[in-house]
DNA sequence: TTCATAGTTTGTCCTGGACAAAGTCGTCCT
DNA sequence: AGGACGACTTTGTCCAGGACAAACTATGAA
């Protein structure tokens, strides 16, 4: 039996759960008088659970765009509130069956549901339209307390699953562009490229896909060893928008001009202005447009 | 055209990049005078890229159970060397094929080779045994600078690709136990789940994956809502063995007794003392007596 | 309207100190 | 010999409070 019964979290546990650095939560404690953790006896931060929830609630705010100084004052309610109405609204029923499966917590029956409409869709519609409705849905019952972190996780597991079994299925057709896919240090979400992938894969492009976090020199690397003509990078809303630019600098410097630089997400949203020479690609359905616009710049190559 | 060409990263990127924190990278420096950073006009630092190189192995020395003290001021080709000493060694030319798939870097080639393997052998020989060497064959291989990073993310890639694939074909039994599984938030690798998600379910259990990153209070909720017998938690070497135990005697503490918790993973090597009631399991193989004993403890049960 | 400029907000970084947990080592007792 | 105990050392994490540049906002001119 331990006795582990604290009555909050230490600042750095807080850190790896919201997403907040160090530095953040306690400039804020400094600024806005929230988060005010417990102090532990020799003088640490102790976060109350409730607090981590609304830090939590906070953090997805300002991956909407809004600013620290509206937000990080108010009660859990007028954030989840807010957040309703920032979230991009899928329509009212759209993926009701969706959630009811979530709530019940079969992963069984949320494979199967996303299947069916993976078959009924097609890989395109399913993944450009579908799924970024789901996606869009899950959120919004998370900031509306519907459902909970762990039932978010199950669905992105079961997502995962299916597409990465469509894409074993489509025909690896290995035409060009060759495209090195990736995202940079510090991003979490996966799911992104998967999507991106199989947009990709679906139209014949040859995708060599990274996983997360690769460095900016390990991708100027990978995109020189593999000869890719195309280096693409997703940034999820919970990136910050400031490195997402950083990072797209340093690639275009550091990548041949020949090579193009593709960046795509929800983090990218609220950048005004992209760095010389990205593409910025958003919604995922322009990704076809501009893998077309790509082939036919370069007649040479088939396709 | 950006001026990008600063000599070296600031320090939250490093941060990012080999997972030491801040404050372990401005303490080091004060201590050992390791690393040591240029420093920008406003004083900030800024590591350049072979600091950070080297960073990256004394990290992995650490997470080799080594302490600081002995390696921080190493050279590279020290540090090189000694971590080939630490590292397990999967045999002379065990391997030696899927490095040079890897040199190569066709990521089909890759799946191939593993996919035949994984034919040859059957899951579980391939999950606790080859893969597991391929896994050190390959960290070893960076180690020596055989491979870079974009190499080592291509394999893990693969191997991901084709364990999904394997557990999609296996029949889902559904039997008990029921095994809750994920890792706890910090955690960034991913495989490991998969390996010990493969051995459940070719054993019949129920697995309910629910990937990386998830906070204790949330296993505790999806422990409740699913029902589950088992919480089973991996640790990667990268987890820092005190967050380790930490989250796993506050996961104890909170799951009813009656609900097994079960951790494993290269992350609770140096562990000495384990949390009570907790099963560390090590290596994997184990996990099958596991679950073969706590289906002999509860005769009710199926299987 | 659009654009430049002045003011404000905000994240990140700095120094240098402190301390508890974990590891190491030597000693004593069985 | 082996194990338990206590003293010493190492190490990661946390603290305060200040500073600043980049990003954003608001204002006014063309």
């Amino acid at each position: 039996m331990n006795d582990n019964n604290l009555p909050g979290l230490p600042i750095g546990a807080v850190e790896r759960e919201t997403g907040l650095s160090k530095d953040v939560l306690r400039v804020w404690e400094r600024r806005y008088g929230f988060p005010s953790p417990l102090r532990a006896g020799n003088g640490d931060r102790l976060y109350p659970p409730e607090q981590v929830d609304r830090l939590r609630l906070v953090k997805r705010l300002l991956d909407q765009g809004l600013r620290p100084n509206r937000v990080v004052r108010l009660e859990t309610r007028q954030l989840q509130q807010l957040l309703a109405e920032q979230l991009p609204d899928p329509g009212p029923e759209t993926e009701h069956t969706l959630l009811e499966l979530l709530q019940e917590g079969r992963p069984q029956a949320i494979a199967h549901h996303l299947q069916h409409q993976l078959a009924t869709d097609g890989v395109q519609r399913f993944v450009t339209g579908t799924l970024v409705r789901s996606n869009q849905a899950v959120g919004m019952a998370w900031a509306r307390g519907r459902i909970t972190i762990f039932q978010e996780h199950l669905y992105s597991e079961q997502v995962q699953n299916v597409l990465r079994q469509a894409m074993s299925v489509l025909p690896q057709r290995q035409e060009r562009p060759r495209v090195v896919l990736t995202t940079l240090p510090g991003e979490i979400h996966s799911l992104g490229l998967l999507m991106v992938q199989a947009v990709l894969l679906l139209h014949g492009a040859e995708v060599r896909s990274f996983g997360t976090q690769m460095p900016v020199t390990e991708v100027v690397a990978a995109v020189r060893r593999h000869q890719a003509d195309v280096a693409a990078l997703s940034f999820s809303a919970a990136f910050p928008a400031t490195q997402a630019v950083e990072g797209l600098a340093a690639l275009r410097d550091l990548l041949p001009a020949t090579v193009g630089l593709w960046a795509g997400g929800a983090g990218l949203r609220s950048v005004r202005q992209p760095p010389e020479g990205v593409d910025v690609i958003d919604p995922l359905e322009q990704l076809v447009e501009r893998l077309q616009r790509w082939r036919s710049a370069r007649p040479g190559y088939p396709g």
